[in-house]
DNA sequence: AGATCCTTCGGGGTTTCCCTGATGCCACGA
DNA sequence: TCGTGGCATCAGGGAAACCCCGAAGGATCT
């Protein structure tokens, strides 16, 4: 019998069967820490979440079926006292921003070293908040400039869905194929469409697809 | 004393520590296969090659510095006989192709299942070509298509009236504007767009228009 | 309590997409 | 010289996408 009372269950939500891998090394010798649910997808990560408990989930940006984002905001209609920490690969105070407005309680880079990547856990699990330093600074930036002002890329001012689907768009994914990934209407993905363009300044169809797709490219495949 | 005679020492390349920590602990029971250098960028990476023996780089494509197609060249250059596995995060046929070309021996994406990631090592420390499922099917398109003098980057098949109109696609222009544009009637342009498809392996409308966006943005703005 | 987004859709008209041809043109080889 | 085949140009017609309207239920802020 240990001194552990009580084991901190944690449930993964990430893509990368490898990265999963990855934390769970990170925690081998953390004794109080287990972790005890994996999801690939957000719909699993729900699934697993209403039958089992959990303490932590620890959550990526870029899932398959739908935005991190919009898990957290799932996780918290169903557990609001489920605290989530985010984790994204490529930086982007974008996101960081985003995800705590949705309920995320810390936000974390995939470049961080491991040990801040513990840190982040357990601060989190204490009931904290925890942002990394460079997320940190760029949040004080966009408080001091007084939220989502417009000095910023633009793509500042999409709202948490249309972005969503900007991003679906830069992919090379249309219309119909959104409406059908995120479960909606075709109409619905059009309205979105109208939306971001009017917010982008951008008249056509095209151009908007050409922004998208130069967008995620510079995100993805970039330097920045 | 083991038995183990040779140990196949590795080199991982990725600027997120966790994942390198997932890739350690894949191979924790391969007792003949060990990690023996960590780098989080492609001048790291060099520097290391140049002063330790290696008989594996793990190389991830998006690097901070540069790109890791350039540190495959690069490799190559010092070490032609140091084979490269390449990872990458969630693209699939764009980056394949010339990851090979670049003289990777291998080609590997993150999602993909741990035994497979093991797999892949083993093939590669073989001496042998490992393409995951998805990649293969797309390499083996653009080579049975482009079949012995070209298989460029399957651009090159591409008439020159059809290479304009991919170039003015991948620039965001519409279906009616470069009809306009070329003083041809919307339906050439339709007739061309599906042409360009057809040689480019391409089956729907947005993904043409992504392609275009690309190849555009890597030759005006671009690497290689 | 009102204003302002956000998110979700529908109607209806216009445009684009896509499949199936069809017509000249030109080059290359049997 | 006569196919054969790629290239460039277009039409018809049905399906899908796009665009301008409107609208309703929520969340948030003032």
């Amino acid at each position: 019998m240990k001194m552990t009372p009580i084991q901190q269950r944690i449930l993964i939500v990430d893509d990368h069967p490898i990265f999963r891998k990855g934390i769970a090394m990170l925690l081998e010798h953390e004794h109080d820490i287990i972790i005890s649910g994996e999801a690939e997808t957000a719909a699993q990560a729900m699934g697993l979440v209403e039958h089992q408990e959990f303490e932590l989930v620890i959550a990526d940006i870029s899932l398959k079926d739908i935005n991190g984002i919009e898990l957290v905001k799932s996780l918290k209609a169903l557990k609001p006292h489920l605290p989530v920490l985010v984790l994204s690969m490529h930086d982007e105070s974008l996101y960081a921003e985003r995800a705590l407005r949705a309920g995320a309680r810390g936000y974390l880079m995939k470049q961080a070293p491991p040990d801040q990547v513990v840190t982040a856990i357990r601060q989190v699990l204490r009931g904290d908040l925890y942002l990394s330093a460079a997320a940190n600074l760029l949040m004080l930036n966009s408080f001091v400039t007084g939220r989502g002002s417009n000095s910023k890329s633009s793509v500042e001012k999409l709202s948490d869905r249309e972005l969503e689907i900007f991003e679906l768009l830069g992919q090379g994914r249309g219309t119909s194929m959104i409406a059908h990934d995120l479960r909606l209407s075709v109409k619905t993905i059009e309205a979105h469409r109208s939306h971001i363009k009017t917010k982008l300044g951008i008249t056509t169809a095209p151009e908007l697809v050409r922004a998208a797709v130069e967008w995620v490219t510079r995100r993805t495949g970039g330097d920045d």
